[in-house]
DNA sequence: ACGCTACTTGACACCGTGTCAATTGACATT
DNA sequence: AATGTCAATTGACACGGTGTCAAGTAGCGT
């Protein structure tokens, strides 16, 4: 898809994305989306009725150019629980830096708008059906701790990997996106894998 | 202080707080503010110059009303590094849902207001200062897990004890408040608490 | 030449914050 | 009793951002 005539529709989304990303989500207005799609701020309004539309179309848009899905590829094929575990950790630590930006956007819609924050819930729910898919791969193997039993350990997971604890540990805490990863993983490993005497 | 002659700026942080209470920190307005304390909008600002600065009028008085330092005390003459995390995990976590409503405000505010955010980071640090000294005490026992140092091991706690990470799961999760200070000190133990023989 | 569609232009309404000037009412001073 | 001061009131207005509306225009296919 997409010839050297890309539909305005399809400007726009890109246009939104691009200053999501640059702002890291910080005020981008109507406005300023319009001027660099290149049309006017009321003809933004003749393809989403809504800013929240627009914000939520945005994050499907997204999804589509960076490829969620191929990403998991990696944890659903894992053999083995702990594995599939840090497979999915990586997958979406690397991941949420991408997203970032609207993720921002969205959250600051929440609080205020409904649409918006059924967007974001439907999302984060996505996300925790990679965690329960973990937690449940580790239980079957017998290696997640008796300490939680597996919906718990799920809220926990994921919980641990939230956008907001990614924001405070590598932006507020100043962790280069690597340290985020392997503490994560080391973390998870620690809190959910059952302790072994060979091991 | 405060005979049955409350100041009208007491009357106002008092209404402040109620409202930010009842509604989760949601769309508070000023009207809203002001009618509550029986004036009008206009008085509002012959008091505070701003909605921002009012916030962080309303986070000081909630301290003084609900005494915070009083709350530390049991974390402080703990003996143990272990019973000291358990203190503080404890002081902090249910001191959380008293301040979640100011505390939602504040956080919506962050991101377009700078003294807001200054207001939020400043406590944030408070809190921060009570994490490294219980992971300090841990080190000190010579209880802390070898897999974090000190610094790492406070950006850890931090991000657990987060206000975001209590509202995911008490508020999102649905888990009831004993269960949240529960999990978290046993999380917190698996993750910092070096494993020995004899426990 | 016709009409359709996508877009533009310019104006306006709504909301919430913040500002200003003029006024009122209560209290204390002299 | 007249004066001044201080807190608060009233009513108006500016600003920024979203969303709406009516009228006009440019390009395209038939």
């Amino acid at each position: 898809m997409s010839s050297d005539h890309p539909t305005t529709r399809d400007r726009i989304l890109k246009a939104t994305l691009d200053l999501l990303e640059a702002g890291q989500g910080q005020g981008v207005r109507m406005t300023d989306i319009a001027k660099r799609a290149g049309i006017t701020r009321q003809a933004l309004y003749l393809h989403f009725s809504t800013r929240a539309e627009l914000l939520i179309a945005t994050t499907l848009y997204l999804d589509a150019v960076k490829g969620v899905e191929e990403r998991l590829v990696p944890s659903r094929t894992a053999q083995t629980g702990v594995e599939r575990l840090d497979a999915f950790i990586e997958a979406w630590g690397s991941y949420i830096p991408e997203i970032y930006g609207i993720a921002k956007a969205l959250l600051a819609l929440k609080d205020t708008d409904d649409a918006a924050a059924k967007a974001w819930d439907d999302r984060m729910q996505a996300m925790r059906d990679g965690c329960e898919a973990a937690i449940g791969a580790l239980n079957r193997d017998n290696m997640l701790s008796r300490d939680h039993p597996p919906d718990q350990a799920a809220d926990i997971l994921w919980t641990m990997l939230s956008v907001r604890n990614w924001e405070q540990l590598t932006i507020e805490c100043g962790w280069p996106q690597e340290k985020y990863i392997e503490t994560l993983k080391s973390l998870a490993r620690r809190v959910f894998v059952a302790e072994t005497t060979s091991n």
